[in-house]
DNA sequence: TGTCAGGTTGACGTTTACGTCAACGTCAGG
DNA sequence: CCTGACGTTGACGTAAACGTCAACCTGACA
């Protein structure tokens, strides 16, 4: 007998826990079309694929992403399943156009940086230079 | 006679026009305690000192800072000629939990372009096995 | 001397991303 | 059977970051 593979499947709190967000944030991501865990009468009920498009959704918005970029690019991943190459060649357009937003958000992130630990530096300079 | 240096002052609309905000954004952070512009009689003036610091920011604001989070960096920009000890050390200590903090968001946004690029090649795959 | 562009301060409206509360169903335990 | 912990759907409240509008002043120009 193979050893029995994990639950598998979350309930609202039990998600909402782990991913250190309120019930009322994932009820909200559904509704806004973020997500669609599957449902066991009428509760919600999350499985693996869920879990790790959350974890996407909330990685994007620690760094300024808004709901409805992440709601494009989480699109996306199911799209680039497509069979029709138009849709696939707009759908690689729009990924590229997406790549260059986020290099140029790092570009602003790395010299914000870059600028906070100048003034650590003035800082330490000023304590070096103190009695 | 040395060639005059730059206007070196810019009004309002000036400025906003330049940054790409409305003026409503401008006289808002200065109503946040972000910016202190000087002024000509009730007119706002800004000179390069404020413009640097309204670029930094905006730049924060691109990867998702709030405006408090940019209010206390920028504030430490004054603080860090401090000449209390006592004051440049907690100073430090806070720029280093900021410093870890932007670091995490670059580690995030780092793994979110990954995962965007893996989406771009699904694509292109898919695409070389289309007639 | 109008008038017109651009400045000023309130004051209220709007969007995003949830928080909070009410009213209800459901299932396990005492 | 009843309570308590969990789930459900509305509906309304809220904080942040501005947008929008009114009512006003001011200097330049025909």
């Amino acid at each position: 007998m193979p050893t029995r593979t994990e639950a598998a499947t979350w309930t609202v709190g039990e998600l909402a826990d782990e991913l250190g967000v309120t019930t009322r944030t994932l009820r909200f991501y559904e509704a806004e079309g973020l997500i669609a865990p599957a449902r066991s009468g009428t509760a919600r009920v999350y499985d693996h694929r869920d879990r790790a498009r959350l974890r996407l959704i909330l990685r994007g918005k620690r760094f300024g992403m808004s709901l409805s970029e992440i709601r494009e690019i989480v699109g996306m991943y199911d799209g680039a399943a497509s069979s029709e190459r138009k849709q696939l060649e707009t759908l690689l357009d729009r990924l590229g156009q997406i790549a260059d937003d986020l290099k140029a958000r790092q570009q602003d992130l790395a010299r914000t940086l870059a600028e906070v630990r100048e003034v650590a530096d003035r800082c330490r300079d000023r304590l070096t230079e103190l009695p």
